[in-house]
DNA sequence: AATATCATTTACGTTAACGTTAAGTTCAAG
DNA sequence: CTTGAACTTAACGTTAACGTAAATGATATT
């Protein structure tokens, strides 16, 4: 169980950022005797899935939703049946970026092999 | 040639999302007689670049910077070889990101199965 | 038990990336 | 040449994603 300062610290951000997440209900840590929040094994799973969604520019309401799939694991038939489509529709979407990525890529580096050229030709 | 509302369709945009771009500098289109902006080719293919990299999370000011590729195309030696290196470091980024890309993807698909699992266990 | 360093909530402040409105100008159609 | 749609600049409004400060409570150390 780690603290929030930890918790902060391992990933690279303030605490308000993790109180933050809280209040969007993104998280929900245990809280101690004291009301101090407790964060276990799976909270930092979900808080890893969060910075690495919020690395390729998903706002937090679509994190959100992608985090769902990490809270409905006890939850009945027709309830997972979505949770999997869902979840098909976001590595659909994951792929799509991806080959977008690639082409911005060629894109880049055609541009980079007009500029070698003109180097070469400057001598 | 086209008006700014032309563009602005093109790319699903609102005019002044255009506007705006341009008074952060990353394009600087033409003008009619009548002060009318007037967008070429070359505005539309930088645009697209914008557009990309908006979608992976990029800020307007990181892609200012990479946009720069597409102006310096007439400089001197030196900063052309700065250009391609800046690129290089670029398109390292991106194969970066697609690897990343690529692990959130595997661990999605990880769920997805757990998920599966049990949905068949359930009949 | 006092002191320092963490934690808590509450609430207002900040910045990027536009939205929206106002007041005026240009362009294409009739 | 006028009328209406589309253009212009200028300026203030908005929202997401936090930053920051205040007042207070918990916890560890000496």
């Amino acid at each position: 169980m780690m603290t929030i300062r930890e918790v902060a610290k391992l990933f690279g951000v303030s605490t308000r950022t993790i109180r933050y997440y809280e209040e969007l209900g993104l998280v929900c840590p245990e809280r101690s005797e004291g009301n101090v929040r407790l964060f276990g094994a799976r909270d930092l799973a979900k808080l890893k899935l969060i910075f690495r969604g919020k690395r390729f520019g998903f706002s937090l309401d679509e994190i959100k939703e992608m985090v769902l799939l990490f809270d409905l694991d006890r939850s009945g038939r027709r309830q997972l049946e979505r949770t999997v489509e869902y979840g098909r529709q976001r590595t659909a979407e994951i792929d799509e970026k991806i080959a977008e990525l690639e082409e911005m890529k060629g894109e880049m580096q055609g541009l980079l092999q007009e500029f070698e050229q003109k180097l070469r030709e400057k001598g």
